[in-house]
RNA sequence: GGUCACGUAGCUCAAUUGGAUAGAGCAUCUGACUACGAAUCAGAAGGUUAGGGGUUCGACUCCCUUCGCGACCA
């Protein structure tokens, strides 16, 4: 944009050296107010009066009439000012429009930032690697590439990381189940997906987990209490009693605990907790199982990001940092920073910080989640030495987020005020939330393929692949399918929680990738036919727009702003708003406005490179946020 | 019990962070293919921004309160 001047800078430098020149008063840019004109004025933007009446002693008309002649004799590109109210709607020649295309619109990278000093360190995926991953994972995996994409954009320095869970009693309960009830199945002998597989044990596991805890609980009703102390049964008794005199939401949360009693005393939890003692121990037999069936997820797992088109810089496994923290509560604890109970466990008071005590080392001497990731946040650093950390993690974790900040600011870490957790809203289906148990969780590999095929059958269905190889089809379908899921899940505030309906997500109409990406094939096929003669390429010759060609050019100028402020927001909606639009409006040019039969050649030349624009704008944009686009469609 | 979010058209979402007449898509209804691609375009209809109060030139936006939904913390 070097020899370009936006029309707001213009305005604002002559609006300050008006109020100067003829009244001398000197205002600071803060004070003026540029908005966008109302619908019924044709004009590019309108200076807010108010501020300047109380200088001016005017009325707001008077004032506006006055700075609107000032303006027009400092700017020749303003063809009009007319103050309303209290607002002065300015407006701006054709030329000014065509200025900015030939002179910054035209150019590579048009709205990219240069490139900050600034390092950002960007978490996101955070696996278990006992189950598969579903709709909330995609969300989160989304988001995260997508975050990423725009704050490159920005001109960012970023990395990225992906946490992954892959010890601790959830994952043991998948192990147990395998060996127990697998009779050694593997990938390869079911034909399973590796992290479907081992998901599926973990199924298992809560199924007869399920069956022995009703076995306890039909024993304790009898009043057969096989291994339990003193204490425990006196527990129970207490439970039973306080639940026969109560009903309603009270009932159940008894009913609940006793079960929770129930289950702690099942054979299976007994043996899952032996087994994460003896995986801790570092027992060969177990560690080896461990080993094994993680390999079967991570296969599994690569198909599905290899998939979604996700990948990350750097990983990092819980089974190398869950003892992370603990020295640093040693060090907490010298500081003062942390308190001891009498039961050796070691606490930190957030009272005067709004929130309340946490527990940070349990009285055994074992960590807890916070523990961990004050040390991770610590190795991290250490790793990359980023400016910003940010967590990309759901918005039910938001309190956890908060303890984590406070308590590194506390141990004055050099990092901790990098800390951010971009926290997003869940997904919820049409039926309500998804439950593991109730089977209602949509399966990421799944979704994906049916997106792909609801994309090849409303493709084939309007017969547009003809002259396409099976492979080019196939290819077209992936695309097509992928971006619609993607586009779905980013187009709303990131913050907000998502309602998933399936037969909406895969609707090609309307506010959808598919929209944005057909503008692009057509943009492409303007190429294919202008390819025939270069000339358009050497530039054009025009005095005035059509109102569509104008429209067009006024929306493109708004891309830099929105890049920055969707950066700044770190909201990729904002991006996927203006493709939108973007395309929208190319649509209506497109209808308006003759290309190859143009009235005369300076026009199609002009329209041809306008085409190229919106397509390279489109493709950019769709690129960095993790989405393709087709050549045709 | 406490803390934090959220509530906008029948449905799904916007609203440049306090600005003029609250905008899109879906669904519904009207029009436009012998045109560079109709997966498109043009148009109609749809609102007491959950209710009430306050702050000011001006409130979907900020404050208080009631109701509703959700998450988290003992």
């Amino acid at each position: 944009m070097s020899n370009f001047t936006t029309f707001e800078q213009l305005i604002i430098q002559n609006t300050i050296s008006a109020m100067k020149d003829l009244f001398e008063v000197d205002i600071q840019e803060s004070q003026i107010t540029l908005n966008e004109p109302p619908k019924d004025f044709d004009g590019e933007t309108t200076l807010v009066l108010f501020p300047f009446v109380r200088f001016t002693k005017k009325s707001p008309e008077e004032t506006g009439s006055i700075i609107g002649e000032y303006l027009q004799s400092k700017i020749p590109f303003i063809k009009t000012t007319i103050p309303v109210k209290g607002f002065l709607n300015i407006a701006f020649s054709d030329q000014y429009w065509i200025s900015f295309f030939k002179d910054a619109a035209i150019l590579p990278n048009f709205g990219k930032m240069e490139p900050k000093k600034e390092k950002i360190l960007i978490e996101y995926s955070s696996p278990n690697t006992n189950k598969p991953l579903h709709l909330g994972h995609v969300r989160n995996n989304v988001l995260g590439f997508a975050l990423a994409g725009l704050l490159k954009e920005n001109g960012y320095d970023v990395s990225t990381a992906c946490l992954v869970n892959d010890r601790g009693v959830h994952i043991c309960k998948s192990m147990l189940a395998w060996q127990k009830y697998g009779n050694h199945e593997t990938p390869q002998s079911s034909g399973l997906k590796g992290d479907k597989l081992v998901g599926k044990y973990y199924v298992i596991f809560d199924q007869q987990l399920k069956i022995q805890t009703n076995e306890i609980l039909e024993k304790w009703a009898k009043n057969q209490f096989d291994r339990l102390v003193e204490v425990e049964i006196e527990k129970y008794n207490n439970l039973v009693l306080k639940k026969n005199s109560t009903d309603g939401e009270e009932k159940e949360k008894i009913e609940a605990a006793i079960v929770t009693l129930a289950k702690a005393e099942t054979p299976l939890m007994i043996e899952v907790r032996q087994m994460l003692l003896d995986w801790e121990n570092g027992e060969t037999a177990v560690i080896d199982l461990w080993k094994t069936m993680n390999g079967w997820v991570y296969e599994g797992f690569a198909v599905t990001y290899k998939a979604l088109g996700v990948a990350f810089d750097k990983y990092y496994y819980e089974s190398n940092t869950y003892l992370l923290g603990k020295n640093i509560v040693e060090e907490g604890l010298e500081k003062g920073v942390f308190f001891k109970k009498s039961d050796n466990s070691v606490w930190i008071d957030l009272t005067a910080d709004g929130l309340d005590e946490k527990l940070v080392l349990r009285g055994d001497g074992t960590s807890v989640y916070i523990t961990q990731d004050i040390g991770t946040a610590d190795l991290k650093y250490n790793d990359f030495g980023m400016d910003k950390s940010i967590y990309v993690v759901g918005n039910e974790q938001d309190y956890h987020f908060k303890v984590l900040k406070l308590i590194a600011q506390k141990l004055q870490k050099p990092h901790a005020d990098g800390i951010f957790h971009y926290s997003y809203g869940m997904v919820d289906l049409p039926s309500g939330k998804m439950k593991s148990r109730e089977g209602t969780v949509v399966d990421a590999d799944d979704l994906v393929q049916e997106m792909i095929d609801a994309a090849q059958q409303q493709t084939e269905e309007l017969g547009k692949v003809e002259g396409f190889s099976a492979s080019e089809a196939e290819n077209l379908y992936r695309i097509i399918g992928l971006s619609a899921l993607k586009f779905f899940l980013l187009r709303v505030d990131p913050k907000k929680r998502i309602l998933f309906d399936p037969l909406e997500s895969i609707d090609l109409h309307g506010y959808t990738a598919a929209f944005v990406q057909y503008t692009y094939a057509r943009t492409q096929s303007i190429m294919r036919r202008a390819a025939a003669d270069a000339s358009w390429q050497a530039g054009f010759e025009k005095e005035s727009l059509s109102p569509s060609e104008k429209e067009l050019l006024q929306f493109i100028y708004k891309y830099p702003s929105i890049l920055a402020f969707a950066g700044k927001e770190m909201n990729p909606a904002l991006i996927i708003d203006f493709t939108y639009n973007l395309a929208k409006l190319y649509n209506k040019f497109y209808a308006e406005n003759p290309i190859f039969a143009a009235e005369n050649k300076e026009d199609m030349k002009f329209r041809i490179a306008i085409s190229a624009l919106c397509g390279q704008l489109i493709q950019r944009c769709f690129y960095y946020l993790g989405m393709e686009v087709p050549e045709k469609m």
